[in-house]
DNA sequence: CATATACAAGATGAAGTTTATCCTGAATGA
DNA sequence: TCATTCAGGATAAACTTCATCTTGTATATG
């Protein structure tokens, strides 16, 4: 029921992109740094980020990573399932045939309606909203 | 963000329980065969279920498993919670301290409250109702 | 246009977790 | 007494997580 490590890297990384608002380009060891994520790691997590449309990515000289769209836009929950794939409490919430029992199962609307509630949540939360309120 | 598959064995051997709502103890091959369990696997879990004070062990002959209480006093939280422990999105919730940027991270509430609501709505889910409701 | 810079993509692997299984011991009903 | 049944510990295969490294490709700039 937990986020992984990675995720969690992945979103420091969108906030700390988020806070300083670069309109430069910001270089993998620089973000690694300054949010104690190992840069190899966070090469692997960027790319991610990249392909779902969350970052943007600059090659050579004077390159790096910015954000693609502004911190309002981007959602917790577009970084999560860019990182971990669709979320879900349980499995048969993503694919009901693989489970023998889904049809009659009592429990299975509860996982559903649970999974409905968090990624409601989840998708309400955007990054310009978190960085306002105080903590 | 899934439960394992180990809870999910743990849910359906508390359903089967609660649906057949036996007063004899049931033997574990019983269950494990009805709801396509490892049958030694099971046997860990319930231990699991029975520390928790969800089932009641009985050894020997004519031995077996019973619900502790009724199904309308078990929640599917305490069911996760007997297997997973207790369960968070993100371990800095559970554990602050093992966190460098807890006292300032904007994301570090989110993940806090989220985990009420869930807990929330899985305390609220007890198997008495979810096995009076239609699928 | 040469070159240093920086990301892209794939291979690799250590460590940890999950998903089991088995064995020995202890309790218990008949 | 004895067959039955759970308790608890040891063991291990399979999978996932977390991370690193290497080779290749793009590009700004002098």
């Amino acid at each position: 029921m937990e986020i992984t490590q990675e995720t969690d890297y992945a979103v420091r990384c969108i906030l700390f992109l988020s806070k300083t608002g670069s309109k430069k380009p910001v270089v993998i060891e620089t973000i690694a740094a300054e949010m104690c994520i190992p840069g190899s790691f966070l090469a692997k997590i960027l790319q991610k980020l990249t392909k779902a449309g969350i970052a943007k990515s600059f090659r050579g000289n004077k390159g790096g990573f910015q954000l693609s769209k502004g911190p309002r836009h981007i959602s917790l929950l577009a970084v999560v399932e860019a990182i971990e794939g669709p979320i879900a409490m349980n499995r048969c919430t993503i694919h009901p045939e693989r489970c023998n029992f889904s049809r009659t199962c009592p429990v299975h609307p509860v996982w559903t309606n649970l999974r409905k509630i968090v990624t409601e949540y989840l998708a309400a939360m955007d990054f310009e909203m978190m960085l306002k309120r105080p903590q």
